[in-house]
DNA sequence: CGGCAGATTGAGACTAATCAAGAGGAGTGG
DNA sequence: CCACTCCTCTTGATTAGTCTCAATCTGCCG
């Protein structure tokens, strides 16, 4: 698709890099002269404010982009929720890149638009819901990943207090939240970590969680940037970022719990 | 600039519209198959959730987009929020006019980004404050008309439940807020829809306003659409919107109060 | 002047943050 | 292999902040 001349010219000026949990990816406040599209793991977009409270704003998948292109500072920084991997370019073959191939505008502003209503959308969950309702319907909204027996199951990549900060409540009130719907039996804990999702009606109750939803139809996380070069991770985050002997471990209790 | 070909099939499409306040001009849910851009007055991006509930999420001024050129479904409503005009164009003529000018899609790239930040910068102004410093905030950032004697007047566009859901609160809450701030003598309420900022360092501190945004460099609402059609009144708002018998009124006001 | 809708003010209920303390888990060094 | 430390997660009691419900007030229109 990508004419010889455009497609020389850029690919080598593309650059793949893995990160480890926790690193930080981009600093708030630099000027970030590349944009990056994840090819693994997960991100997360972290705002620092003047009191040094940290705050998580999203997170950021396979096939989601970061960093900006227009050379403007980032008023956010990124960091790594998990290990995995990105795909960066510099600004200037990005922006010849697009120029060269206008029809690419097309897909950049499909996915910016994308993380834009991701953004919105992340607004709206907060609104009109209690933590209890907040913590149901982030659940729902995740990917569930099929544990052993078809159940449904969840890996929560980021620790409590980042996941807490992105349900904009405390560490302790997510915990509260998360063993409350255990009492209700809507869900399980296997590990800290993991969520088994007993009676996804009652979750979504809980939630309210919209029917129209449920399909995932609305807002799919699946409309990755089609990058020309890199294969995107995008069905399977929870294999991506699942370590094996915790799949093992995993299948045990699975067994044990029957 | 423009070819003469695209500028005669584009500016054949485009439409004026004059809308007024409390009117609907996109619904939830609708294919819109156009894009908009505001002229005057202001809209209000609202999203009505399952139990009826009505959240405001933004709001959107001269110089921004409305609606979308991908054909997806909206998944939030657009009302006016004050009289005003938006400029329509169909989807057809607004991709053919980027397919055949590619360098104004830096520009629509710019204004979608700056949308999107808006919309992060929304939540942020939510995170970690309470709402009196919502309120404090919320008023620091509307730009500051000044009024007679060079007092910063600020018009309250919106009604109060409207900004109050804005700010994500009551209305009630919303009012305490403000007579909170008059009692601390920061602000003072000429009329129910007109703040003067008394004590700017004051309402600064009440707010939690960083110092990098007084000036208004971080997020400056006016790097307008350049619509090669219509000329946006980006700079006054306040003017835009505000009632000519309102204006004498205030004048009378800020004689009196001296 | 009466009616109406939005705005304001007040009192009580309830949610979630805060502060404090205990439990579990991973890594380190002896 | 075990004790020790550190860190995150969890649990409990208290407090502060908002929401809710209700009543009153205000401006606006016929």
């Amino acid at each position: 698709m990508l004419g010889d001349q455009a497609l020389a010219a850029f690919s080598v000026r593309t650059t793949r890099t893995h990160f480890h949990g926790g690193e930080t990816i981009i600093t708030q406040g630099d000027e970030v002269g590349r944009i990056g599209v994840v090819v693994s793991g997960l991100l997360k977009i972290v705002v620092f404010t003047e009191d040094g409270a940290e705050h998580v704003l999203q997170t950021v998948g396979p096939g989601q982009l970061v960093g900006n292109t227009d050379g403007q500072r980032h008023g956010h920084a990124v960091e790594a929720a998990t290990d995995g991997m990105v795909c960066w370019m510099p600004r200037e073959a990005w922006n010849s890149f697009l120029k060269a191939r206008p029809e690419h505008y097309q897909a950049f502003l499909s996915v910016t638009l994308q993380q834009y209503q991701e953004a919105q959308q992340g607004v709206i969950r907060m609104r009109g819901r209690n933590t209890l309702q907040r913590v149901a319907f982030w659940l729902l909204d995740q990917k569930p990943a099929r544990g052993t027996g078809n159940v449904p199951l969840i890996r929560i990549a980021l620790s409590r207090r980042d996941l807490a900060s992105l349900l904009d409540m405390t560490a302790e009130t997510l915990c509260r939240a998360l063993h409350q719907l255990i009492e209700r039996s809507a869900i399980r804990l296997p590990a800290s970590d993991l969520v088994e999702i007993v009676d996804m009606e009652r979750l979504r109750q809980l939630g309210k969680y919209p029917r129209d939803r449920i399909a995932g139809a609305e807002n799919p996380r699946a409309t990755p940037f089609p990058h020309p070069f890199v294969q995107v991770a995008s069905s399977d985050r929870f294999e991506a970022t699942m370590p094996p002997e915790r799949l093992k471990r995993l299948s045990e209790f699975g067994a044990a719990s029957r």
